[in-house]
DNA sequence: TTAATAATTAGATATTCGCCTAATTATTTA
DNA sequence: TAAATAATTAGGCGAATATCTAATTATTAA
């Protein structure tokens, strides 16, 4: 969790998920997407995948990342003792 | 939104945060149950009413710290795109 | 099998972060 | 008013972070 918490305390990480939302990308389309050294972005990768915020999946040359459901998880755990604290107002009806 | 990230990503902040779920404490009772200085205690708490995570009420010579609901909330905002994506299951009813 | 492509790993550097001690400000009590 | 208490602000230091360039690994194509 220690780690979820690191990775998403960084612009450039957050905008690597955000991105992923849209499916999945392989590591050269993400880095194409900042003004930043692939490295560096490969690095910030790593650490996405540390965090179980993303998923890697080797095909061939490429490599693909996608988004883990576990790392959000994790953090909306955390969450949950806060939410119940302030009772976030919750619909009456399911939509 | 920026520093609530920044915020959440220590230890110490989190546990500070966790300690006011019981209730408004000042800085002194927040410092003791750290082992830590007091202008440690007093810097975290800083930075978490930055981030608006908590508040801060000068009564006398005491400052009452609490939680405030809307730091909360705009990290609670940033993690909607990815429910979303996710379908974080819902209850059918509620409860 | 050589060259090109995709991506990572390694190493260096400037900046940010978390902690400490010392000093300061503000309030209360003797 | 002087002393004590609560808390912050200031300044310094070692560790961690983000970025870069250069080098390496792995895969595909000529």
């Amino acid at each position: 969790m220690e780690i979820a918490f690191k990775a998403i305390n960084d612009a450039t990480r957050r905008e690597i998920l955000q991105f992923l939302i849209q499916g999945p990308q392989n590591a050269g389309q993400i880095a194409k997407q900042f003004d930043m050294t692939k490295p560096s972005i490969s690095h910030h990768l790593d650490l996405l995948k540390q965090a179980q915020l993303i998923d890697a999946v080797k095909k061939g040359q490429f490599i693909h990342y996608s988004l883990n459901k576990k790392g959000f998880e994790s953090i909306h755990q955390w969450f949950l003792a806060f939410a119940q604290h302030f009772e976030f107002p919750k619909p009456k009806i399911r939509l």
